[in-house]
DNA sequence: CGGTACCTTCTATGAAACTCGACGATTCTT
DNA sequence: AAGAATCGTCGAGTTTCATAGAAGGTACCG
């Protein structure tokens, strides 16, 4: 057996996914200029060559406008990140989504009024489970 | 230019540390071992080629006993679990915490005892930031 | 009609990830 | 000491990923 298939996208994959969730359908030409703003100055066929092996993975759709095709995603942003985050969770963390929070305030990365939010939250949370 | 080396474990590296991080030094064929239980039935020899590139990564580190090696980690669970948290922050939600959160709540992953833990938490951490 | 400008498909290279067997060295057993 | 069991190094095969050039089609322009 060899190297085994991501099932989540990989990183290229996901920034041209970034791309279409931003404005779908696209053609090629226009993802590939926006790779090259976000520094990612591939050649047009290499561009087409990741939509395509996009296509087969169903990460997206495409269908033709005259000679040429048009890009869509297949998949919501919220189910791909929520897919990875929940594949992470599991691998790395052992499933335990309180570690992960955990971790997360270790760093210096919550912004406060998100904390407030998120308190708000947990308190929502926390009725509902418990009554 | 081709795909670039992972900074982080790869899928069976992260394996492989998870079992050593729970008890070290371990010889090759103890890690072997622990891999078969969990499923995954590799070759003698694959484990050692895997350990080996974990060493030359900084992963590992190994020291000769006798005519074996002797693995251990080099690195804590908690640092890699941290920065590869970190990354799929930045990469997928885009640098913030309090998506990553939210995701969590919208999968019934929490576990009550975790979620009033939890708040304990925020509410330190409300405190600290604004006197 | 011939050229230019697109577009796609096909093919290819190189590196990483995963896997393993052949072979040699060392050690244990009888 | 002969043979069996261990252990490692090395080379190599396969798949995926990232990237791109060559080849071939279509369509418009002058």
């Amino acid at each position: 057996m060899a190297r085994p298939a991501s099932e989540y996208p990989t990183e290229l994959e996901l920034q041209i996914l970034k791309i279409l969730w931003q404005a779908s359908p696209r053609m090629v030409r226009d993802v590939r200029k926006a790779l090259a703003e976000q520094g990612r100055d591939i050649a047009h066929t290499s561009v087409i060559t990741t939509l395509n092996t996009m296509v087969r993975k169903k990460f997206l759709k495409r269908i033709k406008q005259g000679n040429a095709f048009l890009f869509s995603p297949r998949v919501t942003q919220q189910n791909v990140s929520h897919r990875m985050l929940d594949d992470l969770v599991e691998r790395v963390f052992d499933g335990s989504a309180a570690s992960v929070m955990l971790s997360l305030f270790h760093g210096a990365l919550v912004d406060p009024d998100e904390l407030k939010e998120l308190r708000r939250l947990i308190n929502q949370k926390v009725k509902e489970q418990s009554p």
